[in-house]
DNA sequence: GGCCAGGCGCGTA
DNA sequence: TACGCGCATGGC
């Protein structure tokens, strides 16, 4: 039994779709249960409902509530941020698809560690290798009556400490020498990741790829979701599709063309913009195969 | 049963 | 710079 009181926040907020910003990609750990999605942030469990513009949220001794306003991003205006995407029809659509739809201040190493899972996996393979690792290697963590076990993401430190038949066994397949190897290079402090923050964005990125199974496209997901860099862009085979399809229609663009297009066309909040296409991408029109 | 998935690393042209 | 391939595994 925990020792400390649950205690419970109410937060007012504008343009905040929960379910739309946790089903969306970005974060892989949150569990619809009921009218309420629990996870984990740090090592906290969290229970979140919304109503409307009200976001309320159940959590243990958590002090003040700055680290979930931080995680949510609360502060942030969204409209203010999608009033600077370019006004194609497109964008317009998957804006109004994706109503509501925000990006996540995740932790860094969680973060990493679930994109370099990624490769070549859907969404839901991607949360469930995330859950077996938690559940193998996290601490348990105490949760609200009547919820499921939940769990800390283990540190690089216990994923270092790991065998690679061990992250075999979480269904990781050919990614668990690359997480293994990258949980050991953190460990060593080849990287300290509490400094990326303070770099510019492309010297971010390269001390990123550094890392064993972390390409650009990885380490833009890392940028974007745990860093808030907002003209990081990942482009994965979604986004590549959708900037062919609508944007380069009558011609098969080079991949640096592409990528030139990626950073100029979307503005200051081009990440954003982004993620608004992929899920738009992934939830709408985009299941149709043939065309890419 | 075949195709695809929020790729990366490496070899080759 | 661009392309092809192998890598594991499960959903559809």
């Amino acid at each position: 039994m925990p020792s400390s009181p649950l205690e419970s926040v109410e937060f007012v907020v504008k343009h905040y779709n929960l379910a739309v910003t946790f089903a969306c990609g970005q974060a892989f750990r949150w569990r619809q249960s009921g009218g309420a999605w629990e996870g984990v942030i740090g090592s906290r469990w969290v229970r979140l409902r919304q109503e409307e513009d009200c976001i309320s949220a159940e959590s243990f001794a958590p002090a003040d509530w700055l680290w979930l306003r931080h995680y949510l991003q609360l502060d942030v205006s969204l409209e203010e941020i999608v009033a600077t995407f370019p006004q194609d029809p497109a964008m317009l659509a998957a804006v109004s698809h994706c109503c509501g739809m925000r990006l996540l201040r995740q932790e860094p190493w969680e973060c990493l560690a679930s994109f370099i899972c990624s490769s070549t996996k859907q969404v839901v393979q991607i949360q469930q290798m995330t859950a077996l690792l938690s559940s193998r290697f996290g601490d348990p963590l105490p949760v609200g009556e009547g919820s499921a076990a939940a769990f800390s993401f283990p540190t690089a430190a216990r994923i270092a400490a790991a065998t690679e038949a061990e992250l075999r066994a979480c269904k990781l397949g050919f990614r668990a020498p690359y997480l293994l190897g990258a949980a050991r290079a953190l460990d060593a402090g080849k990287i300290d990741l509490s400094r990326l923050a303070e770099l510019p964005l492309d010297e971010a990125r390269a001390m990123l790829i550094e890392l064993p199974g972390v390409g650009v496209k990885i380490a833009d997901c890392v940028l974007l979701f745990a860093y808030g860099f907002q003209r990081a862009f990942p482009v994965d085979v979604w986004i590549r599709r959708a900037l062919r399809e609508i944007y380069f229609p009558k011609r098969r663009p080079k991949p640096a063309r592409i990528l030139k297009f990626s950073q100029s066309y979307f503005g200051p909040h081009s990440g954003y913009a982004q993620q608004y296409l992929f899920h738009y991408m992934r939830t709408s029109r985009g299941r149709s195969r043939r065309s890419a």
